[in-house]
DNA sequence: GCCAACGTTGGC
DNA sequence: GCCAACGTTGGC
């Protein structure tokens, strides 16, 4: 079981939007980056992720679980895109902001400082444990079904 | 709204 | 296969 992080612009596709799809869930469709596209590739069923708000929010705002894996992405003729299902699982009680994120020196190896352009991106068990602990998520690395 | 960083494209 | 040009992203 890993751990992930998909970012989008609140304008694009927000989380209250991921939430208003319920169970069922949503495609992260429209990756066109092959970083990106190549970790949607590694995820497996069950798989937590945080969901990320970039632009006006910068925040960490909830939690989504993978629910269905690597598949071709619907909003692309080309091939070569491919995404994964999530659904909204949790949301986060204080959500964490970049800041928050850049002011700890446990957390200055994340991708979201390091490469603040990918938008789907690996999170370790150690930072996803830091970030739902800031963000007062009780269950943290489990329970979260 | 600007700009830096980065990824992709296409000419050679 | 290199590299310049260009487009996009996202923080500020």
């Amino acid at each position: 079981m890993r751990y992930w992080l998909f970012k989008s612009e609140p304008d694009a596709w927000s989380w209250d939007q991921q939430v208003a799809k319920g169970d069922v869930g949503e495609e992260w469709s429209g990756v066109r980056n092959y970083q990106a596209r190549n970790f949607m590739r590694e995820m497996a069923l069950g798989d937590l992720g945080f969901f990320y708000h970039s632009q006006t929010d910068k925040a960490v705002v909830g939690i989504v679980e993978v629910i269905a894996t690597s598949h071709p992405d619907s909003t692309s003729d080309d091939p070569r895109w491919d995404c994964v299902d999530v659904k909204a699982v949790e949301v986060l009680p204080r959500p964490v902001t970049l800041d928050a994120i850049k002011a700890r020196e446990d957390l200055a190896k994340m991708v979201l400082v390091r490469n603040s352009r990918l938008s789907v991106q690996p999170v370790t068990a150690e930072e996803w444990a830091i970030i739902c602990a800031m963000g007062g998520v009780e269950s943290g690395s489990d329970g979260v079904s």
